[in-house]
DNA sequence: TTTATTTGACCAAA
DNA sequence: TTTGGTCAAATAAA
């Protein structure tokens, strides 16, 4: 159903190289304010460097894996798919994962659970064996809306606690709308057509769902410093090479590589986040998928078969990875 | 009011 | 069994 897998490597590169030259933008037009602050020009050019990194492990790992069944099992279709009769259906150990630290540093406040694009929806903590803080558990705000399976865990690191381990888990299948900054926002929420006709999963084409925030609007200088460290693939079965979850998220190590060999990343940024969200949608309700995991449905999600991560500013930047010069709506 | 968080209970995986 | 993850009632916030 939602695969938003799809051939993602190629379009991951154009989108991160759209993102470094949008990025580069920007910073350019910081360059001309000298009001601008100096964190927020780092926190591009860290960006940008990024987002070449992410370009260049890609075609590293696509150009000495590429023959390999990179289409990864769309996890959540396996997840599906195996789930016969026996009563160990409904399992979700499978859905994609991918962990990335996030260290505050600045005088931001320290509430963990920074914002990272999406709302989310706290629904439980725990402590947990061994850990010196509790772990949060948070759930995607559209779940019920819109069958959002996304999950995360923010665990706060034991020795730094200014170091958040954040674990994302199921990709974002709704259309959250990020609360841009610009009060005037007029424009409707547009069914971002969804075109995917979700018969050929392998075709998407992500326009661009690069979510990229409007933080550079905000001159929040050094905001967190993100590390991403490569996922974890708890299960090597399902290495989601997924979801570019670009702007904080750094950088996923090559597929293939081992956690150890995962490069990190670190660059700032700010946490200012699109706080709450218009959502442009919901009804829906989908509960069912989830309740009962009937054996056949599940499926469906009207939303769903978008992007490998939600598009979250859609709205901000429509045509982000293209010349839009519409980027701030007057 | 509605929506979000807290927190103990429950359940499944290990 | 123990532990981690989720649910859901109670509570808090908006």
């Amino acid at each position: 159903m939602e695969n938003c897998n799809m051939h993602g490597e190629k379009m991951s590169l154009i989108n991160e190289l759209a993102q470094g030259r949008e990025l580069a933008r920007q910073l350019q037009i910081y360059l001309n304010f000298p009001s601008s602050s100096h964190g927020t020009r780092e926190s591009l050019v860290q960006k940008i460097i990024v987002s070449y990194e992410k370009a260049l492990s890609m075609l590293n790992s696509s150009s000495s894996a590429s023959g390999g069944e990179q289409q990864l099992p769309t996890d959540s279709d396996r997840e599906f798919k195996d789930q016969d009769n026996k009563d160990s259906s409904r399992k979700r150990k499978t859905l994609p994962r991918w962990t990335q630290q996030i260290r505050v540093t600045s005088g931001i406040g320290l509430e963990g659970p920074l914002d990272d694009g999406f709302s989310w929806r706290k629904y439980g903590q725990k402590d947990i064996l061994g850990a010196k803080y509790p772990r949060g558990y948070y759930r995607c705000t559209h779940r019920n809306a819109q069958c959002c399976l996304a999950t995360k865990q923010v665990q706060r690191s034991d020795e730094d606690p200014t170091v958040f381990e954040i674990t994302y888990r199921g990709r974002h299948t709704c259309t959250q709308a990020s609360t841009s900054t610009t009060s005037a926002a007029p424009p409707p929420p547009p069914p971002p057509p969804p075109p995917p006709p979700q018969n050929s999963m392998d075709i998407v084409d992500p326009q661009q769902n690069q979510q990229q925030p409007q933080d550079l609007l905000l001159a929040i200088p050094q905001g967190l410093t993100v590390v991403t460290e490569g996922l974890d693939a708890g299960d090597q079965e399902l290495f989601p090479y997924n979801p570019l979850n670009h702007n904080y998220a750094g950088h996923f190590s090559p597929p293939f590589m081992g956690p150890a060999t995962s490069g990190t990343q670190y660059f700032s940024a700010s946490e200012q986040g699109f706080g709450g969200g218009s959502q442009s949608f919901q009804g829906a309700e989908c509960e069912i998928a989830e309740i009962l995991s009937s054996p056949t449905s599940a499926t469906n999600s009207p939303a769903a078969l978008g992007f490998p991560f939600g598009q979250a500013d859609q709205n901000l930047y429509p045509n982000f990875s293209f010349d839009g010069p519409g980027f701030f709506s007057s």
